[in-house]
DNA sequence: TAGATTGTTAATCGATTAACAATC
DNA sequence: TAGATTGTTAATCGATTAACAATC
């Protein structure tokens, strides 16, 4: 997969291209216009095509697109048949909500252990997946090619742990906590899920009326 | 407040500003300068006084800003002083995880009620939140004014929840479900919070290198 | 006062949209 | 073939950055 440089813009819209052919796809559409998806999605059918165009082409004229096909194709542009390792680091409500509800395979992931310092959760599985003790974390990953740390930990250990996973060479961590974490190996991508600023940006817009 | 058109960009960065500000608070830190700001924030300075220009003078020459002040005014802007209502609807993993876990009030936020089917946490409360029966939603909504429904229900009736909320008059619906909601009332808002849009994204960035 | 730093106007850069020749 | 629709180049629009007079 050769990369020419391509804008945050174009990358955060390729998982809604992901989504809504999926979703076309499960209603059985075969085929799909720039124009008509476009209108699906809420965006122009220019910007549809140029920002495929960032990738290959995917299209054919006079047709459209082949909506199995292109779900493929963003698929792999993606990354998500990389079969990519995540653990999740903190089995509280908020690890566990993600362990048991979250579809990992969905995204290509496949989740292979949890960490917890919880005497009563270590040893156990929670929807197959196996819960180790924290401290144990260093020597599992030295062990074990993990490419994403999720990190549901409690805000006080939360840098000391991204340290460890970044140390033990992790590709990226998705960070629940809302500390901003300080990662010094370039190459480690961090990828924060900051409720509170979707609140927050909720809060502006509805207060926007006067 | 008096609305110009304000950029969906600059609204995204205002939690952030927020954010940042609470913490430099926190250290200690009185004042700061739009370049100082900039470089904690990874921004230019520029862009930090363009932002701010939006929605006033907030600043003083030759001193910069005074981290507080300025803290306040960004909740002023984001509405946070409005004592926002907000009811979860769905106490499962994720709901309870919200409702226990994440501090509405730091958001500017009461959250007041949370709504589930499950008889054995009808009648309880969690951290404070009573629950009550989700076919009690509409007519505590009938009674209640409730800015916020904080959707964490089972994809199959995340729909016909969203109609129900929007039906009663709330304001925004904060969706974790991975639906995408068909709202027809316009005044009504919705924040996604797509988290398989962000670890997509997090898997393609990771598979950046070639 | 002199130095620092703002708010704002102008310049630049990048992203979105429009247009159209190529072609299925 | 004629109509539809692509991929791509050019035009437009908006957002970011730079510059600077105003002033604390």
């Amino acid at each position: 997969m050769k990369k020419q440089k391509v804008s945050g813009a174009v990358i955060r819209r390729l998982p809604r291209y992901f989504r809504h052919l999926t979703d076309l796809h499960a209603e059985g559409m075969e085929r799909i216009s720039s124009s008509a998806f476009g209108k699906t999605m809420n965006l122009t059918a220019s910007q549809i095509r140029q920002d495929l165009s960032c990738f290959g082409e995917f299209g054919q004229q006079g047709y459209g697109y082949n909506v199995e096909k292109l779900r493929q194709e963003i698929s792999e542009i993606l990354g998500m048949t990389l079969r990519h390792t995540a653990v999740v680091i903190g089995a509280g409500n908020l690890g566990r909500a993600l362990i048991e509800n979250f579809r990992f395979d969905r995204s290509g992931f496949q989740l292979i252990a949890a960490f917890d310092v919880d005497q009563k959760l270590v040893g156990s599985e929670l929807a197959g997946v196996p819960i180790y003790h924290a401290d144990t974390l260093e020597h599992y990953l030295a062990e074990q090619p993990v490419s994403v740390g999720v990190l549901t930990v409690p805000k006080h250990i939360a840098q000391s742990t991204a340290d460890c996973l970044v140390e033990k060479g992790v590709k990226g961590i998705w960070n629940f906590t809302n500390v901003e974490l300080a990662i010094n190996e370039p190459s480690v991508v961090v990828e924060n899920v900051h409720f509170a600023d979707s609140l927050l940006a909720l809060s502006y817009m509805i207060s926007d009326e006067e």
